[in-house]
DNA sequence: GCCGTTTTCGGCCCGACTGTTTTCAGTCG
């Protein structure tokens, strides 16, 4: 099995590290780091790529000798630079940069004086006192280092889901509002970008002279620890561990500062690279010719100065935003306004909680023209999944309710199981009763990735399939995706006429954001869906529209931005 | 280690906060 990506990108992060704590040049091991980026950030794997023929140096960051070293991990499943620098040092001493407050410099001189090379060498130098004797140590930083190893091993200091985020966002923005001489308020950093999950809330406020704000933040009810406390910049731990930031500026600055807030780093970095060869420089203050401030109120005037239309923030991750905004090729991105239905929500008739009815209601005061009932089949029985004789009784039902309701239409499908051997869940002449069928995965997820792939394919070849739903099976932090030639799968969808769905659980977001952009890249629509098992589910939307944003989707790229009409044509197969 | 309207060498984004410092290093984002 070829080695993926995120194995390759690792190995990068490893090497940048090692060579950091060893004090190499600091720009070669940016080198590393970017090349990790980019690596993991591809469409397609590497291996892949190779196989193809294709000349890795055209990636960005990625010269003769990186590419020359991706080929080694891709052929050999090893890298000889990482096993040499592992003889020199502990490869573990890249487990303690993971300790907020300790850098490489820091773990270098644990390790050259104290011999420490692990969480608990580490724990129990600090707990005898130690650490403190070392040059540029004190008592502090021996104290902050000791809770920071023991909270490593209690909150796991994993990313938090974007949905859970948000929980602790709303409450927090409520009460920064209250504070005195508050004016702009907004929620910056990957929260923006709507990335799937995020490591803090970084938060950006403007305010009158003498406001109060940086008290009232650190104030704030659920605060459990505050890490610093200065003018500009506060950084706090809510009770759960999940850490906020907030940065205050001038109302001059709130477009520059809301731009560096918002990121990405590599994103960052590229503008200004872009503003140094304009004889500029960009903080988060504004842009500055000299001394003179030319820019910074708004981000449309900061980009502006570059040359550059205002970039969405869902796509500032530098994976070609910044020269597709010179060239005006940037997308149009599709808008929870384009969604016109939700093609995958379950009802009462197997797990979910609320009738046909009540779902259908729920979406008609969403704003949406149709909604597809795809409760689950048969095989699933654990979620009373549907045998022929009711799933006729809920088509029976959805007609009568189709009777009663105006401007809005239920649709009726099915959520059925693709069998390990790739046919379907129901019989053929069952599914052809339906409006549109939803195909997934739930069982055998070890499969090898030739079986897996050919399961997918098999299914694809029946007439009856429509949509692959959650097509990688993957939940955010709790099982990784099952192994499928990705690529295959959505040349055969294109060319059969089927789709892919986008769900929009914020569990699954899946695809992800760089499938989208596959799919994009090869003609195929994708179908953005909630997976909804009560009414209130219906509002993960939004979750799934970011996700589709931060591929760089359109509406003409996603199906359900269509009307009825237009949806039953493209799903004519 | 990468890269080029400073092009094959000499640069490489920029500032805040903390702690241990008397002028700054380390870390972080």
């Amino acid at each position: 099995m070829p080695i993926p990506n995120h194995d390759v990108a690792a190995i990068f992060s490893k090497v940048a590290d090692l060579l950091e704590i060893k004090g190499e040049n600091p720009f070669r091991v940016r080198a590393y780091r970017e090349a990790a980026r980019t690596v993991s950030g591809l469409s397609q794997s590497v291996a892949d790529l190779l196989k193809e023929g294709r000349d890795l140096t055209e990636l960005p960051g990625i010269g003769k000798d990186l590419a020359g070293k991706i080929e080694e991990i891709v052929t050999t499943g090893r890298l000889t630079l990482l096993e040499d620098l592992t003889q020199q040092i502990p490869g573990e001493l890249t487990e303690l940069m993971k300790v907020a407050g300790l850098g490489a410099k820091r773990v270098a001189r644990m390790y050259q004086e104290l011999n420490i090379r692990s969480l608990d060498d580490l724990r129990q130098a600090a707990e005898q006192g130690r650490l403190a004797e070392l040059e540029g140590f004190g008592d502090k930083t021996q104290t902050k280092i000791l809770e920071e190893v023991k909270r490593l091993r209690r909150d796991q200091t994993h990313r938090t889901l974007l949905a859970i985020a948000a929980q602790y966002a709303q409450p927090l923005m409520d009460h920064l509002g209250k504070a005195k001489g508050v004016k702009d308020l907004i929620i910056a950093g990957s929260y923006r970008r709507r990335r799937e999950t995020v490591h803090d809330l970084d938060i950006l406020a403007t305010c009158k002279r003498g406001s109060t704000v940086m008290d009232h933040f650190v104030k704030y009810d659920e605060v459990k620890q505050v890490v610093s406390h200065g003018k500009t910049r506060s950084t706090v731990l809510l009770r759960s561990g999940f850490q906020v930031d907030l940065r205050v500026v001038p109302q001059v600055s709130y477009g520059a500062a809301l731009v560096y807030f918002t990121g990405s780093k590599p994103h960052n970095i590229a503008i200004r690279k872009r503003a140094v060869r304009k004889k500029l420089k960009i903080n988060e203050y504004g842009v500055f010719r000299g001394n003179g401030r030319i820019a910074g109120r708004t981000e449309e005037e900061v980009y502006d100065t570059l040359g550059l239309p205002w970039i969405p923030p869902d796509l500032r991750e530098n994976r070609g935003e910044v020269e597709a905004a010179e060239q005006g090729t940037l997308p149009t991105l599709v808008e929870l306004g384009d969604i016109q239905g939700d093609l995958h929500v379950h009802t009462n008739y197997t797990d979910g909680r609320h009738t046909i009815e009540q779902m259908a209601r729920a979406a008609q005061k969403r704003g949406y023209k149709y909604l597809a009932i795809a409760d689950h089949s048969q095989r699933i029985t654990v979620a009373h999944g549907l045998m022929p004789k009711a799933l006729r009784e809920q088509i029976e039902q959805i007609d009568r309710l189709n009777d009663r309701l105006k401007g809005f239409v239920v649709l009726k499908a099915i959520e059925v199981d693709i069998l390990a051997d790739g046919r379907l869940d129901l019989p053929d002449e069952v599914l052809k009763e339906l409006d549109l069928r939803v195909c997934s995965i739930h069982s055998k997820f070890n499969l090898s990735r030739t079986e897996q792939t050919e399961r997918v394919l098999r299914a694809m070849d029946n007439p009856y399939f429509n949509i692959l739903a959650h097509p990688t099976g993957r939940l955010i932090g709790e099982r990784d995706a099952y192994d499928l030639d990705m690529e295959r799968i959505m040349e055969h969808a294109a060319a059969n006429g089927c789709y892919l769905e986008l769900n929009a659980h914020p569990e699954r977001l899946d695809l992800d954001d760089n499938h989208c952009r596959m799919a994009k890249n090869k003609g195929l629509k994708v179908v953005v869906s909630t997976d909804a098992h009560r009414m209130d589910d219906l509002a993960y939307m939004v979750y799934g529209v970011g996700q589709a944003r931060r591929g760089w989707l359109e509406a003409d790229d996603v199906l359900n931005s269509r009307n009825l009409k237009d949806l039953r044509t493209l799903l004519r197969r």
